[in-house]
Order: structure tokens, then C-alpha cells, then sequence
DNA sequence: GTCTATACAGAGATAGAC
DNA sequence: GTCTATCTCTGTATAGAC
């Protein structure tokens, strides 16, 4: 079936051209905002024409959106171990080294996901209003059953979630400046270590679950 | 001296214009970024001709510029409380409650920062190695001093004062977010008083000064 | 001091050869 | 599937009338 062998070896170049141009445009997206973004520099960082980001992402906000939306599948699975814990201390001390990780590992698209969400939303409304309100709905669950059985503090459950993503995700979004506090030296990794476990100790002592 | 009321007068048309142009810009950059940000845009909200703005200020870069320092102002001012308190409980009590305050009165200025610093700071830097890194530098030590006398935990003050960034900035930057989650509307007077309530307790506690 | 008209540059997008 | 050349539109900035 030399048929299938040519559609193969098409998709593989396919997947490696959109694999280049979504890591670029992640960057690009990132350091200059949407509106501060053009073709021609994602296509330089991505080694390709200029025309060749117009026939895999027809439209620029086309290759946004699905920089947007890798982000934020990202975001999801970190709280995987949320559910599998037996009780906060487990959770969120999973769930805070997870998020710090993503912070290190992935600081463009955190960027790209802080500038969308302060326009207003405008490609990934939808996630917020049916994906995002379900997991959090969930979340909330779960941590309100924990205050109900006497495992940590009576504290508002939502508000303990925008707690946890702005310390997390600050690292990332406002890495730059804590970078220029830091005497223009990145986080090395005794200091992101050290700045994981002040914010779980914090958290975890300040809604008294140890 | 008619020179001098001349003068005066015409120092109120160019100080009304400008409040008003500076105020439109604001919104329009933190809405739509610098990039995507257009002068057309500005002036229509201002409600004055395209030109104008270029009067009042030569380039879209100087009007950008001068948004972004008034906003660190803003920020400055208000760890005004942080000095004169006689400890952490105090200090980081009435510096949550005016972060708070100012993210809510002022969410734009607070999004042009956030984007300002995610694109790498290009127009404050020179503050940030300056101006921040001193206010930092003195915050830290007066946390420092107080773990010393034994009034909180053995906290780092840089994580600290990070976290409270983070968590009061986080109302403003990702407000919109937070608007969706509460089911499209925006936090009502009771849920702003829960949430600083709740930043407070957690991070108080948290540090072990109460 | 204010506004209309316009010059000039740059960006997104496409046509069409290879 | 890939790339060069180009079209078109929008945005910044300015010149010059009022």
C-alpha cells in the first residue's frame, strides 16, 4: 500500500512544520502580545517563509487559538493528582510542585494564557464557560468536603484556588522582575526549590492542614 | 501679569486633555495590549480628533510610557502602611487590604504592568533596577527583622512579598476569569471583603504571626 | 490651540511559479 | 508541498489650513 506510505511520510512532515511553528509562535506570542506579533517573526524563529505559516495556520489568530488551547490542556492535566489524594496536605502539595514546574518548563505559553485571559477571553471564552467552570465546580467539591471533615480550616474554596494559580503562575508571568530582583540572574534550582516549599508551607499552615 | 493667566489657562486645557487621554489609554492598552493598541482606538475614547493625541504626546511609545509609571506610583504608595507598623500582623494586614483596594479601582493599571513586565519590562526596566529593587530591598529587611524577633515564622521575605503580588494582583489581572467562574458576574462587596479576608488569613497564618 | 487630509511604512494574506 | 513576489489594508505620524 504505497498509498498509505506517502500520506505517512506527508503527515510526518506536517507534523513536524506545525510542531516548529506552534513552539515559535508560543514565543513570539509570549514576548510581544498577540496585537505585537507578526507572521514574518514567528516565521524567522521557526526557520520557514513567511507563506508557510499561511497554508498550515490559514489565519493568524487561527495559530493563536491553538496556542491558547495547548496551554491550557497543559493546565489541565496538573491537577490530576488532585483527585487521587487522600487529603489536602497530598493535593495541594502535588498540585503546588506541579503548577511550579509548568512555571519553569513552560513560561511562554503561562504568558500567552495570563495576556489572553486579561484581554477578555476573546478565543477561549467558551473553555472558561464549560471546561474551566466544571473543573473548579469540582475542585471546590473537594475541598469543601475536606473543611467539612475537620481537615483543614473553613476557608472559601474558589478563593483558595485563585490563591493557588496566581503564586504558582506568578513565577512564570512575572518572572522577569523577580529575574531583575534577583540581581539579573535566573532562579537557580536551590532557589526554586526553596520558593515550592515556601508556598506549599504558607499555603498548607495557612488553611491549617498541618 | 495677563501672561500668567493666559499660561494658566492654557495649562487647563492641556492638563484636561491629557487626564483624558491618559485615562482612555489606559483602558485601550490594557484591553488590547501596546500592539494592539491603535491611536484611532485611544482618541475615539477620549473623545478627541487622532491628531490631538500626537500633540499631547509625540509618539504612541511616550503615551505608553507615561501610563506605566503612573501605575507605579499607584504601587508605591501603597506600602506606605508597611513601615509604620510595629509588626507583620499589621504590615501585611493593611498592605493586603490596599493591594486589594487598588486592584479593584484600578484593574487597568494593573494589566498594563502585568503586560508591561511579561514582555520583559522594555520601557521600566531602569525602574525596576532602581526604584523596585530598593522598596524590595528595604521590605525584605524589615521581614528579615521580624523573623529575627521571633514575631513570624522563618519565612524568605523575597517569596513572601512575591505571594502577596501575586495573590492581590491576581483579582485585577485575571479578573475576567474570575468574573466567569462566579458565573458571569462581577464580585459583589461581600465577596471582595471574603476574598481579602481570606489572602489575609491564609498568608498571616501562614507565616505564623498569628 | 485644534482639526482635516495625507504621506509613508509595515503587516496579513494570496496568487502563481516551481 | 514549498517559496517568491505582490496586493491590500491599516496604523503611525505629520503637514498645513483654520
Amino acid at each position: 500500500m504505497p498509498e498509505g506510505e506517502r500520506i505517512t511520510k506527508r503527515g510526518a512532515i506536517r507534523q513536524e512544520n506545525e510542531a516548529r511553528i506552534l513552539a515559535a509562535a508560543e514565543k513570539v506570542f509570549a514576548e510581544a502580545g498577540f496585537g505585537g506579533a507578526t507572521m514574518q517573526l514567528i516565521a524567522d524563529m521557526a526557520g520557514l517563509p513567511k507563506a508557510n505559516l499561511h497554508y498550515y495556520f490559514p489565519t493568524k489568530e487561527e495559530l493563536y487559538r491553538k496556542v491558547v488551547r495547548q496551554i491550557f490542556e497543559i493546565w489541565l492535566h496538573a491537577a490530576d493528582s488532585f483527585d487521587e489524594a487522600p487529603g489536602p496536605v497530598e493535593a495541594i502539595g502535588a498540585y503546588v510542585d506541579a503548577k511550579m514546574e509548568i512555571s519553569r518548563s513552560h513560561p511562554f505559553g503561562s504568558k500567552v494564557w495570563a495576556s489572553e485571559v486579561m484581554h477578555g477571553a476573546p478565543v477561549i471564552q467558551d473553555y472558561l464557560e464549560t471546561t474551566l467552570r466544571e473543573w473548579t465546580a469540582g475542585r471546590a467539591r473537594l475541598i469543601q468536603k475536606w473543611v467539612d471533615e475537620g481537615k483543614m480550616a473553613p476557608i472559601d474554596p474558589h478563593h483558595l484556588l485563585y490563591m493557588l494559580w496566581a503564586t504558582t503562575q506568578h513565577y512564570a508571568d512575572f518572572g522577569h522582575q523577580i529575574e531583575t530582583l534577583n540581581g539579573g540572574r535566573p532562579l537557580s534550582d536551590r532557589q526554586w526549590k526553596a520558593a515550592k516549599e515556601t508556598v506549599k508551607s504558607i499555603i498548607l499552615r495557612g488553611i491549617g492542614a498541618i
